[in-house]
DNA sequence: TAAATACCCATGTCATCCCATAGTTGCCCG
DNA sequence: CGGGCAACTATGGGATGACATGGGTATTTA
């Protein structure tokens, strides 16, 4: 049962770490967005970032910068900085191209603090970005999650879904026509 | 957490083993659904996943989404999670492809755990895109199991067996002609 | 001081856990 | 050879607890 961590009433099991998916951000969940702009990050999210969680000091937090190619936010912890910080050092030093990453993703990222309810604070910018009214969709992604205005999400992923089976057909090739799925 | 180990009502045959085909998941069951959206995994099924479990701590999960050209969802364990992970890595971070896939099979995917009993609820989003009212169908693929709506599946296995056929008839009959397919 | 932010507590809903029952299968022993 | 016991599976229902959410109070910042 899942003792919460002393003190602190949303933090999710540091203990045993018992729950299912703790090792990527899986699945999709919408929550709302109140009054102070506060909104819970999911449950099955915070255990995973409680492993890979982007640490200050004794609070667990979340990296955090409005996606390059589409209206969301990339969200994550530990392992997505360290993509990030790849990502950019394979470009050549004082290149235009990196300059202009480095500030989209170094620029504008923040570092949200979950509170001890689990909950976030999305700033101004990052709901303006988003198209955020009062509710908001979390997407697994795997290292990284990403944040939606829901029914803009909608769309991408039924957009997502036809591009798939198209992949599907180039992958798949070898295999039973009528046997679905990714095996 | 959940010890309910020996003596379990939900447990698998921890004892010898002496089951056959604990490798692979074999054969079809159908169960039912409860007012709560509950169903029982069948047994032979989670015997097979006490080996490929999808594990994280002590519990048993199933990793499942969506099948991607079928009404059905694909359930499996720690070898599917590895094979959708493999057609991940391949592509390049920040690419279109990897983005969408991503969305597909870990943004529509979730882990369900097996509760006690050895059931796992169905959330609305699934039974609906399986068409899933009060039963499910339960088909062993080997490496993975699929959850269909009991009529659909039917319908689905006839036309699979008409093509069987087919394909039979192209190979060429070095088989015997009297014997309808035994599976 | 006013406003914004962080912290704390309360509540309702829903998921999870736990127990009970019934029908089956297989095994042991009479 | 047959009866009956024991283990297991599937299923139903109740109770407990987690989680999302709303609101209040302290603390900081401009």
């Amino acid at each position: 049962m899942r003792s919460r961590v002393v003190g602190s009433r949303g933090g999710v099991a540091s203990a045993g770490g018992s729950k299912q998916g703790m090792e990527r951000f899986v699945s999709t969940f919408t929550n709302k967005i109140d009054a102070k702009g506060r909104v819970s990050v999911p449950a099955q999210f915070r255990a995973v970032l409680d492993r890979d969680g982007y640490r200050a000091g004794d609070a667990v937090g979340i990296y955090c910068y409005p996606s390059l190619d589409a209206p969301a936010l990339d969200c994550g912890g530990e392992r997505l900085v360290q993509k990030v910080d790849a990502l950019l050092s394979d470009l050549p030093d004082y290149s235009d191209e990196r300059d202009e990453l480095s500030v989209a993703l170094y620029g504008d990222s923040r570092t949200l603090a979950i509170d001890g309810d689990g909950r976030i604070v999305l700033p101004e910018e990052f709901r303006s970005h988003a198209g955020l009214s009062n509710r908001a969709t979390f997407v697994g992604l795997g290292d990284k999650f990403q944040i939606w205005q829901p029914e803009q999400f909608d769309e991408r992923r039924k957009r997502a879904r036809e591009k798939v089976q198209e992949h599907r057909k180039l992958f798949g090739a070898g295999r039973r026509p009528d046997q679905g799925g990714a095996e």
